[in-house]
DNA sequence: GTAGGGTTAG
């Protein structure tokens, strides 16, 4: 058997410190034996194992394999991979047993390498692998994206004539799934007696990881009987891959035929609340979470607050934080995040010292969270203590996203050089988006010398994509270089990259109504587009103009005029007029940023109209009220 | 007397 292309090199078994005395068979020691059993798996914390292993060091039965086993099982159920190791060390001739219930709880702490040399380690001792230890490995092997090696147990357990086991097909499955062999996967997928929905549900999701949201479909309608979490997996994928209409018709179809979502479910369909800003969907998922008193644990919590905050409620979100029975690093990240993209900087930065002030641990995302708020609310020296703390107090290495927050706020406030000059001083190397940040920042505050050297950068880098071109043409324009900016445009058209069209989404009665520039395709369109003349009307009244600036073709100010008047988010904000009650609050998620003539023009429809309106755009929130925004037109 | 099916925040 060669399966030693991976040293056994981390891990070393020293010889056992302790006396080799074997517990007798007496009825005593059997009783004590079962004891110590029956009291280990009443386990729920680590602190409760240690106390227990001195009793069974003191009887003498710290070689019982019975015992042991249950001991190292304890031990990777209550999270203590270390203490297993320690374990371990010290068991004179550890079984298959021992080895399996080892890796298994090396695989659940992450470790996949280290339980891969552990099997290694036991082949090596001349231990047969068995069905158990092999579905062990290779779950290990998909994680890790180890294909070669991961064949080569494929091989051992043929040889050995495991392959016909159902867990070790399911694993295989996984690992070539994992690492995109989808003809191996499918091979073994085919193998399987029936359409077996774990397996189908196994390439669902494997299908989903590599955004083939289709193949992950035809795999679904190949299952007979779907339970929960097929249809989990499903939705899931689907929603992971942008696809949130579908994966909502999944979800009624789902419900259609019977069959209960559970927590796992309701997390993912949150999740696509969130991103779609469907708010009274999300608060049907949260009621039905209520009703069939589905446990909110700090997943679901975190699902929650994400959702509520995206969908521009951050009041509930901080309710549901505030009752949360189990709070944990993510629960805070959610709420930090939301906070800042709600305008409520001071508020995040309040949770982010109080989350330290605990003893929780901040994860990189947590700092992307509490500078995205510093940048928002322009608290430069704030988020430069944060930023600098991050290596420092937390041994977090910044990563580009972080240094965009920074670069992003700098901008913001118009300190454009120390922006220029940040980037240079990275460690990391910049990238398109860092430098399109600082451009367009530039733009808003018309510094075109600093400006026309960043442009030169991100023309000389040349990873540009097509929101970098469009920023360059948007600058050149913004001064007036309309054919430098003509010239941006015909190299987006030949690098083959489409612009993202402005899309607009309101929810009206649980349904999604999206709208683009211009859009007629929606069936109530004409009340639609009289209710936008009649706003127009009304906003030449307040004596507003359209700034025809913002639009950046070379095209004459009358069609500048309609083609900012038909903005998608205009479009939505009518049809949200036309068909909801008077005076509820009117929200709409737009894909893009707002540009500053919507901006204005939304200001004064709150005025006209007596409505409130929550503008969610690409970066941040807009709550518009009384013809104020909560951006304080910084954005 | 030792043992597991798959789905989960940003």
């Amino acid at each position: 058997m060669s399966c030693l292309t991976l040293q056994a090199s981390a891990l070393t078994f020293p010889a056992p410190p302790y006396s080799n005395t074997l517990s007798n068979d007496s009825q005593d020691n059997a009783s004590k034996n079962i004891s110590s059993i029956s009291l280990l798996r009443k386990c729920r914390t680590f602190k409760e194992i240690p106390p227990i292993h001195a009793n069974i060091l003191k009887n003498g039965h710290q070689n019982d394999p019975f015992i042991v086993f249950e001991l190292l099982r304890m031990c990777s159920k209550t999270n203590s991979i270390n203490y297993a190791f320690e374990i371990f060390h010290h068991i004179r001739e550890p079984n298959v047993y021992l080895y399996t219930v080892l890796i298994d709880g090396v695989v659940l702490s992450g470790l996949y390498l280290d339980s891969i040399r552990i099997y290694c380690q036991m082949v090596e001792d001349l231990i047969l692998p068995d069905n158990y230890v092999i579905s062990s490995v290779l779950k290990a092997c998909g994680f890790q994206m180890e294909l070669k090696f991961g064949r080569e147990i494929h091989g051992q357990a043929t040889k050995l004539g495991l392959c016909s086991n159902r867990s070790v097909k399911l694993r295989l499955i996984e690992l070539y799934g994992k690492c995109r062999e989808f003809q191996d996967a499918k091979r073994v997928f085919g193998e399987m007696p029936e359409r077996d929905v774990v397996a189908a549900t196994v390439m669902i999701s494997c299908y989903s990881d590599h955004g083939l949201a289709e193949k992950a479909v035809d795999v679904f309608n190949l299952v007979r009987i779907k339970d929960a979490v097929c249809w989990t997996a499903i939705i899931d994928g689907l929603v992971r891959n942008g696809e949130m209409s579908k994966a909502l018709k999944f979800f009624r179809r789902m419900q259609r035929e019977g069959v209960r979502p559970n927590e796992v479910t309701c997390v993912c369909i949150l999740s696509a609340c969130a991103q779609l800003g469907a708010l009274e969907l999300g608060k049907w998922v949260h009621s039905y979470l209520e009703m069939h008193d589905i446990d909110v644990n700090h997943l679901v919590g975190s699902a929650l607050i994400t959702m509520y905050s995206r969908c521009g409620d951050i009041d509930e979100a901080e309710r549901i934080f505030n009752v949360l029975r189990e709070r944990d690093v993510t629960t805070y990240n959610s709420l930090i995040m939301g906070c800042a993209l709600n305008g409520k900087s001071g508020k995040a930065v309040e949770m982010f010292q109080g989350m330290i002030t605990k003893g929780i641990r901040p994860t990189n995302i947590t700092f992307i969270g509490v500078l995205t708020a510093c940048s928002h609310g322009g608290l430069v020296d704030l988020a430069f203590d944060i930023f600098d703390s991050m290596e420092t107090k937390h041994g977090i290495e910044p990563e580009i996203e972080h240094c965009g927050c920074m670069v992003d706020l700098l901008g913001r406030v118009g300190h454009l050089e120390d922006a220029y000059k940040f980037i240079w001083s990275m460690k990391i190397t910049s990238d398109h988006i860092i430098w399109g940040s600082l451009l367009s920042a530039c733009r808003i505050h018309k510094h075109f010398d600093i400006g026309e050297r960043v442009a030169q950068v991100l023309v000389d880098i040349g990873d540009a994509d097509s929101a970098t071109f469009i920023l360059l043409s948007n600058f050149y324009a913004a001064q007036g270089k309309w054919e430098a900016a003509a010239q941006a445009r015909v190299k987006l058209q030949d690098g083959g990259v489409r612009k993202e069209p402005g899309c607009s989404s309101i929810e009206v009665e649980n349904e999604i109504h999206e709208f683009l520039l211009g859009d007629t395709r929606h069936p109530k369109r004409e009340e639609i587009y009289k209710k936008l003349e009649d706003l127009n009307q009304m906003l030449r009244l307040k004596g507003y103009s359209p700034d025809t600036e913002v639009i950046s073709q070379d095209i004459g100010d009358q069609e500048k005029k309609w083609a900012l008047a038909i903005h998608s988010e205009r479009l939505a904000i009518c049809y949200g007029l036309i068909s909801t009650k008077p005076h509820t609050t009117i929200r709409v998620v737009k894909n893009l940023r707002v540009c500053s003539d919507c901006h204005s023009a939304i200001k004064l429809i709150t005025e006209i109209t007596g409505r409130n309106i929550v503008l969610r755009d690409r970066n941040r929130f807009h709550h518009f009220e009384n013809g104020i925004c909560s951006c304080g037109d910084y954005w």
